[in-house]
RNA sequence: GCCCGCUUGGCGGAACCGGUAGACGCAAGGGACUUAAAAUCCCUGGCCCCAUGGGCGUGCGGGUUCGAAUCCCGCAGCGGGCACCA
């Protein structure tokens, strides 16, 4: 008998999926959609496992929901702008353009091969002014909604590659990319007004059900809402006022001290005229934002001699300090310090010999001899040492105290958030230029819609220092579309987030030349169904992404708050690392195992066996997705991402796995094989009555692994489909012959079951059963009911809560009939050794237990 | 420091709402076929014991319940997110 030649079948597969057209989809109102989209690669040059699993698990889904008679839409494109490019760039003197194109022809090729159900027409790539085009005159929309501004700020600048970062893209005070300190530059930039949805950002977390909970924490913490008050504080011997933000208003009167940051602009104003304050402040900015700097930092802080009065109890004078620990960037760069309740205030105030005057009193505390020691408190409790608050609880403290300051006129209850606008401008070449001109008599213009595209110029130097756009001799160069004379071209390039946060829209209308998308067509496509990808996106991509519909949707562009209904996030792949004695890291290949338990390479040397990591290219862990699927075949290689592990957890990649389900799939084709001459012909209809023994109990197997695999599939549990699959595989091996057309509907489930995994070897074997018609176009299957309902099932029996038996009875029995069988039982007898039981409890059809 | 999640055989993992713990697989051991190997097939398998039976078992210690991997309290370990956020 032949064997499954992956191969051959594989190339035939994708070939016939092609020729017929099967995956493409067109917008058609008349049927029920369904939009599964896998967070698209970035082309940087070969696709890694991580893809594979990703594309894995979204063609299942697309797979299932198309054979359940949904239109699906399951396209494919390029994340195409970005910084590598330029690397490449300077690295091996190819343009930036040609080498993403190249790249993307190399992917395309490996993810076709693949297999996937995509609508390949759709394709298309950001870097393709076909594309920018849009998202530029979107840009223009914003700017005139008041979405957009420009202004001078401080920075994160990445230093190694040579550009500013938004703030969610410095993890632990390092460039998101390069892993370089971020530094810190003061430079115009433009914004994107995510501020201005805050609230609606937050609040519609609530209603994303089919979110992890997860990422709606993260982005929850990430908008950072904090409810307090603003609080103006006269200082003396100024006109003007301190204003400062708290959360704890409450404690007003155990206030001690007053500190602002160092680059608040009452400090500047200060440090012009203090050299002392002006050395203080440089050496505070200089530290910085590098992690060790930060955690060895002590609170340290500069007695400005300026007295602020507290509004509360004007008789009190306030010293106001600068202090490095506090932050310009939240509230208003100033608090008041409260020593007793705050436990960076109370450090601060111990180190300066500041008064630590408690306010709240712990309940059950004793007043006069409560005192704080070395922890500040935080709980509630009654506030006390406040006059109109003493006896009040915290919150209705807060209220009362926010009511004061608004009669007094220095203070009102506001909320803060932590959230940043989105600065956007980058100083690269390869990214979407912005559409605007900066003339000298006019401003900021904005670049006419009908000079739309602003293309990126073709003759460029890139160096790899400055931005290249800048160094241009001629691009910038351009006269103002509002008065004519010479103007300057914005130099700046967006952020390649700005192409991913619309990418999923136009995918629904991808090649309309006069506008982003049809509004028909994303009102018929959108939301995304279900989106897939991994976790690093939960604050960025993600979180962008559901601004930018919500900024599209106020311009006009479509009606929808919310771009992705369900959203899956999958683990990563990981692969044991090896190391040799000097600790250089080895590649898999490398290494051979070692009786002793430990490994050696092949020049016989001792390996350091390390731990299970995340595959990465400086840990020689990685596999190449092509070479397995070269060796095994693609559906090898979907197997496997799928049946080891749940789809959100970590899977190792191990060689076992692989050829595990490289077995499995020449085991179902060798069932197949050996079975199919035997078989009555297509359309035969297995018996449903009159069944018994064998055969009904393969019946029973097949239309419960039909049950049970799509339940599985539905809920994301596809190691649990696999392994329903394998169940009633053995069930058919186990199968001793007799009514074919049973053997028939057994096999062909089988391998309708487990298509949306492996979809060729599924194609190959639904043909060699006899069907003409593809597979990928032939409906998922229903269990017929009747063959999942048992007449008599097997319960088990506890004596005092342990199992000691189990009788067969019929389903739905009484609890007397139940109790009765069960107390018959011998070894229930055995077990109660004479003891009358004190209370049976039956739950019927589930358990019996005998309590003595 | 704060917040979240996880902890089940040698390993990956099943166990839906509290109801037979360990499905399915990997690795292992034994056997069959073969001159041999590969491939394939069959058997065994949580741990322990006076073994047709019994005891103990889901990180550790308590609790609730007829019954707990599942719920509650405390602790430990691992992972992740945020972090001078006022």
């Amino acid at each position: 008998m032949s064997r499954y030649n992956s191969r051959a079948s594989e190339a035939k597969w994708q070939r016939i999926w092609e020729e017929r057209r099967t995956f493409e989809v067109r917008t058609d109102p008349s049927r029920p959609k369904y939009y599964v989209l896998e967070m698209f690669p970035y082309p940087s040059g070969r696709i890694h496992m991580g893809h594979v699993r990703n594309y894995t698990l979204g063609d299942v889904v697309a797979r299932l929901k198309r054979a359940q008679g949904y239109n699906v839409l399951h396209p494919m494109g390029w994340d195409a702008f970005g910084l590598p490019a330029e690397g490449a760039a300077v690295r091996r003197g190819v343009h930036p353009r040609d080498w993403t194109w190249g790249n993307i022809a190399e992917m395309r090729a490996q993810i076709r091969s693949m297999g996937l159900s995509i609508d390949w027409r759709r394709e298309f790539a950001t870097c393709d002014p076909a594309y920018y085009r849009h998202e530029q005159a979107m840009f223009l929309d914003m700017v005139e909604r008041g979405l957009v501004y420009r202004r001078e700020s401080w920075v994160n600048w990445d230093p190694v590659d040579q550009t500013v970062l938004a703030n969610e893209q410095v993890i632990d005070g390092r460039g998101w990319r390069s892993g370089a300190p971020v530094e810190r530059r003061k430079l115009a930039q433009w914004f994107f007004k995510i501020t201005a949805y805050a609230d609606d950002l937050l609040a519609a977390l609530d209603r994303l059900e089919r979110w992890p909970e997860k990422v709606r924490l993260m982005q929850r913490n990430w908008l950072g809402r904090s409810e307090g008050a603003r609080i103006a504080f006269e200082l003396v011997g100024r006109p003007n006022r301190l204003e400062v933000f708290s959360t704890r208003p409450d404690t007003l009167f155990g206030a001690s001290f007053m500190a602002l940051a160092p680059d608040h602009p009452l400090t500047t104003e200060l440090a012009a005229s203090d050299p002392c304050l002006a050395a203080f402040v440089a050496e505070c900015l200089r530290g910085g934002t590098s992690e060790a700097a930060l955690e060895t930092m002590e609170k340290r802080g500069f007695d400005t001699g300026l007295r602020c009065r507290n509004p509360l109890s004007p008789d009190r004078l306030l010293p106001v300090y600068v202090a490095n620990f506090v932050l310009s960037e939240y509230g208003t760069g100033a608090i008041f310090g409260c020593p007793a309740h705050d436990q960076r205030d109370l450090d601060f105030a111990r180190a300066y010999g500041l008064p630590v005057v408690p306010v709240v009193l712990p309940l059950g505390a004793d007043p006069a001899s409560f005192a704080i020691g070395a922890e500040a408190y935080l709980g509630d409790g009654t506030l006390f040492n406040s006059r109109f608050l003493d006896g009040l609880d915290v919150p209705a403290a807060k209220s009362r105290v926010i009511a004061e300051l608004e009669r007094l006129g220095c203070g009102r209850g506001e909320v803060t958030w932590r959230i940043r606008d989105w600065g956007v401008s980058r100083q690269r070449y390869w990214g979407c230029p912005i559409p605007m001109v900066h003339c000298a008599a006019c401003g900021v213009v904005p670049v006419p819609k009908d000079q739309l595209p602003v293309l990126l110029p073709e003759d460029v130097d890139i160096t790899g220092v400055g931005n290249p756009l800048e160094r241009h001799p001629t691009w910038k160069h351009t006269p103002c579309p509002r008065c004519g004379r010479p103007a300057r071209r914005e130099t700046d390039t967006f952020d390649t987030f700005v192409e991913s946060s619309w990418y999923f829209a136009r995918f629904c209308d991808p090649t309309n030349p006069d506008a982003p998308f049809d509004r028909g067509a994303v009102a018929y496509w959108l939301p995304v169904d279900q989106y897939i990808g991994g976790i690093e996106h939960a604050v960025l991509h993600l979180l962008y992404s559901r601004f930018f519909t919500r900024a599209m949707r106020d311009c006009g562009y479509l009606d929808l708050d919310e771009p992705f209904d369900g959203l899956f996030t999958q683990g990563m792949i990981t692969h044991r690392t090896y190391q040799d004695e000097q600790g250089g890291w080895l590649e898999p290949q490398q290494v051979v195992k070692d009786e002793a338990g430990g490994l050696r390479t092949r020049d016989g040397r001792p390996v350091r066996v390390g731990r299970v990591e995340k595959m990465s290219k400086s840990k020689l862990n990685t596999v190449d997705p092509s070479e397995i699927i070269e060796a095994y075949g693609a559906d090898t290689a979907r197997l496997f991402m799928l049946s080891d592990s749940p789809p959100d957890r970590d899977l190792e990649w191990t060689d076992a796995g692989v050829d595990g389900a490289w077995r499995y799939l020449n085991r179902l084709w060798r069932i197949v094989e050996e079975r199919r001459e035997r078989l009555p012909p297509v359309g035969s209809v297995a018996a449903r009555a009159g069944l018994a023994g064998a055969e009904l109990e393969l019946a029973r197997q097949t239309h419960r692994a039909i049950a049970s695999v799509t339940d599985a599939l539905e809920r994301f549990h596809f190691n649990k489909a696999v392994a329903l699959v394998r169940e009633l595989t053995n069930a058919i091996e186990a199968y001793p012959g007799g009514d074919g057309a049973l053997l028939r509907e057994a096999l062909e489930a089988a391998v309708r079951l487990i298509e949306p995994m492996t979809p060729h070897l599924a194609e190959e074997l639904w043909e060699r059963l006899g069907h003409t018609r593809l597979l990928a176009d032939t409906p998922w299957l229903v269990a017929d009911p009747a063959l999942l309902a048992q007449d008599r099932i097997v319960l088990p029996v506890q004596v005092n809560g342990r199992r000691r038996s189990e009788i067969t009875i019929a389903k739905g029995a009484d609890s007397t009939t139940v109790e009765a069988a069960a107390l018959a039982d011998p070894a229930v007898r055995r077990a109660l050794d004479g003891r009358s039981p004190r209370r049976v409890v039956v739950v019927p059809d589930k358990i019996v237990n005998v309590v003595v």
